[in-house]
RNA sequence: GCGGGUGUCAUAUAAUGGUUAUUAUCCCAGUUUUCCAAACUGGUGACGUGGGUUCGAUUCCCUCCACCCGCACCA
């Protein structure tokens, strides 16, 4: 297996092979946001519809939800996210290096005048002079109603959590939940990243899978390694990633998110190293008691079992819809030795694949291609997989382009023996397959 | 955002201040073929954007945009 690939390489390959283009090419594109294309698109659905299954389906505790993407702000108030996604910056005016400017002032408070004030004078670590501190905001602001007014301002949700956590009630009363049970929820998230990098590592418009479990407070150790397990098993055993290529990292205190108690991320060995792709993390009681004390609603847990009223703890699962993709198309990538010819073959677990079976033709009659169609359609009705027929005359062609997607099932029909729409296939020996 | 690098058909590339911008793969058409990344013939298709210098710019200069590498940032 051939690992060695860049992300340049594979970026030219996800566009030739049709996965993912960049967003609006022909205007040149814009940084951190890209299009998935027509193997893009149907390896995107694969991978939610295991997620959602394995999460969702196998697991009669938990539940689905698909929130609005604008929410009312104060949501975002309450998350923490109007604070935290706001840093006050500051830039040495020599090299331009840019610094949080509360860390160079060595307080935690992100109001400006005090910052001001206590970087007066100050200088950059690199001795040079500082300019004013000034505020940049990671969530993409947009106006409700046509005015645009202060009173109108909206955000894009910087994470799909938040209509989780405000539909807690919602849930746990029509489902007539106890806890411990969870919601999930798979949906799009948008940050003004002040770099978009790594082709669809880092984007500025990002798809969320995730999923908030709701616990008893004492359950926290066990809630939290059942779910760290669930996310490796997932990678390993459901969508075929080499184990060797993961790698568990636990957050120190320094690099936790505002929420977190605890965090392990399941690093993926990107080409540009090892980097996050899956969160397991211990929210505490943090979301829940802050839209408590925003809202004004009670979001306490009655156990009428136990007569006690406590505040849920919450684990979190979250990973990136891109980033599993990107994961996805490394861990297939493989290059194959043919000649003195080096060819590129994705090979894609079964599950994932874009395309599961390849139909190729024996012959070529012109008049049997209304009948082509006919099986076309049977084949994908009875099956419900995406399938490609083909029926041109460029048979040799069509292989190489098969097996360069790695569909795992190649078939090849019989035409003279087409008979009233029913069709002999002969099965070929399927692709190299993984697991 | 800073520093460095790169932008030529869909992809990988060659060359050039001046006639029709090279080659391979892909794609399209035809011929052939009971195939397992076949062959032959023909064809479509490109100088990222805007400006400047120039008689003439894909080539030289500048702006912008995008991508890659390093730094910083990453609730």
């Amino acid at each position: 297996m051939s690992k060695e690939v860049t992300l340049e390489t594979l970026t030219s390959l996800a566009k030739r092979r049709g996965f993912v283009f960049q967003a609006s090419e022909i205007y040149g594109g814009l940084a951190g946001f890209w299009d998935y294309g027509p193997y893009g698109v149907e390896l995107a659905n694969n991978l939610k519809q295991l997620w959602w299954r394995a999460i969702v389906f196998e697991n009669r505790e938990i539940f689905g939800v698909d929130g609005a993407i604008i929410q009312n702000p104060r949501l975002w108030k309450a998350s923490g996210h109007v604070a935290g996604f706001t840093d006050p910056m500051v830039e040495d005016t020599k090299n331009g290096k840019r610094y949080r400017a509360d860390h160079l002032a060595g307080i935690d408070s992100t109001d400006l005048e005090v910052l001001r004030e206590l970087l007066k004078g100050k200088k950059s670590p690199d001795g040079n002079p500082l300019s004013e501190p000034r505020v940049f905001n990671m969530m993409m602001k947009t106006w409700v109603g046509p005015i645009e007014s202060d009173d109108s301002v909206a955000y894009l949700r910087p994470e799909t959590a938040g209509s989780i956590f405000t539909n807690f009630e919602n849930v746990r009363e029509t489902t007539r939940s106890k806890i411990p049970f969870g919601i999930a929820q798979i949906g799009k998230a948008f940050r003004n990243e002040i770099s978009p990098r790594d082709f669809i590592f880092r984007v500025r418009e990002f798809e969320q899978m995730e999923m908030q479990y709701f616990i008893h407070p004492d359950d926290q150790k066990t809630q939290y390694e059942r779910w760290r397990e669930f996310a490796y098993t997932f990678l390993t055993d459901r969508l075929g990633i080499a184990a060797e290529n993961l790698q568990w990292h636990e957050h120190g205190a320094d690099e936790r998110a505002h929420y977190a108690a605890a965090a392990h991320d399941i690093y993926y060995k990107f080409p540009q190293g090892f980097k996050e792709l899956w969160g397991t993390h211990n929210r505490t009681d943090f979301d829940l008691k802050s839209h408590m004390a925003e809202s004004k609603k009670d979001l306490t847990y009655f156990d009428e079992a136990t007569r006690e009223r406590f505040m849920p703890n919450v684990i979190e699962s979250s990973v990136g819809l891109s980033r599993i993709l990107l994961a996805t198309l490394l861990d297939a990538y493989t290059e194959e030795k043919v000649g003195d010819e080096t060819r590129v073959v994705l090979k894609f677990a079964p599950a994932v694949a874009p395309v599961k079976v390849a139909v190729l033709p024996l012959s070529k009659k012109p008049e049997l291609s209304v009948l082509s169609d006919k099986v076309y359609t049977q084949l994908v009705r009875s099956t419900g997989y995406n399938i490609e027929f083909d029926d041109t005359q460029s048979i040799g062609k069509r292989y190489r382009r098969q097996d360069e997607i790695g569909t795992p099932y190649c078939v090849t029909i019989d035409f003279e023996s087409l008979n009233d729409g029913c069709v002999t296939v002969r099965e070929r020996d399927s692709m190299d397959q993984k697991r």
